[in-house]
DNA sequence: TATTGTTATACTCTATAACTATA
DNA sequence: TATAGTTATAGAGTATAACAATA
């Protein structure tokens, strides 16, 4: 059905070219207002977000890494920047004692609200104000089928973030 | 009807975070492959596949930044390297002897050519084998909205790439 | 021995401002 | 005066590998 080991028809590469082109400029433009407006990074605006929402603000070092940053150095590194900055904490887990937990701060959900007001104007702008409900509708739904489809099937050469991961060899 | 100014509901917020997952996780897998087998970034082979479609092979650099990249010099920067890399050459324009013209060499061309089906094969399989052809359909048909909003009404504060520049003080 | 996280390090990339040259 | 592009520079971010500590 869609020619596989041949080059993309003309409707693949659009829907493709579409999709980054999308989220490259609308990735762009938030970070522009995260940046300007809260001194905060994408990634860093990911962490304060998924901590807000985590149960009693915080998540495992592991946990947090998984789905927000590609290497556990580089959310080590993000975890500094937060932590010089108040916005989270750092703590020895109970339970597992290499583990770190990560907590964020009462600064760190003030940051948030406060800059989440205009991180969605700049949303809706740019994205939603364009979308019927139907539209978002379909959007979403095809897009989480897709995102499913991802996370459960690693590409070729790519282990999985968290799970157990089955090497060849060194 | 989007309850402007208020929280996003449950709907929108699902939307947004599908396209930025799904687009994040895409684009990582596919600089992954560009990178091992190309040794190429994500902005590197967008600049080639632009040249590579463009007419003769050449564009001028403020067309070229138009789209690809977010600030003049970050563009000088690419194009030396992929000059230094023998992938593409520059020479002063004929007409407007202030411009650069970019041309992709044959070297270039060949890398492309040989990273191509690779980079298709990553993009198969992360997303487009999870949608049936009218999935696809409605996405590019959405998403080609979207960026068409975009592109006509820059956000506030955010001056539009190429055309004059109002400016209302240094 | 495997996992969690940190550190050191090197590298890529981006943006700002100052500068040159042409229109 | 405005536009095209480069340079210098500084800063943010990322990944790899080596490391320490716990399971």
């Amino acid at each position: 059905m869609t020619r596989k080991g041949g080059p993309l028809d003309p409707a693949q590469l659009a829907g493709y070219f579409a999709l980054m082109e999308v989220s490259s400029l609308l990735q762009h433009a938030v970070e522009q207002h995260l940046r300007v407006d809260g001194g905060l990074s994408w990634v860093q605006f990911q962490i304060l977000a998924r901590l807000n929402d985590a149960p009693g603000g915080q998540q495992r070092m592991t946990d947090l890494a998984d789905g927000v940053v590609y290497s556990r150095s580089g959310l080590t590194y993000q975890a500094g920047v937060l932590e010089k900055a108040g916005l989270v904490s750092r703590s020895p887990s109970t339970d597992d004692e290499r583990s770190t937990t990560v907590t964020i701060t009462e600064e760190g959900r003030a940051l948030l609200l406060r800059v989440l007001p205009g991180h969605i104007d700049v949303v809706r702008e740019l994205f939603l104000d364009h979308l019927s409900a139907d539209d978002l509708a379909v959007l979403t739904e095809v897009l989480g089928r897709v995102r499913d489809g991802m996370r459960a099937a690693p590409p070729r050469s790519a282990a999985p973030r968290s799970s157990r991961t089955a090497r060849a060899s060194g």
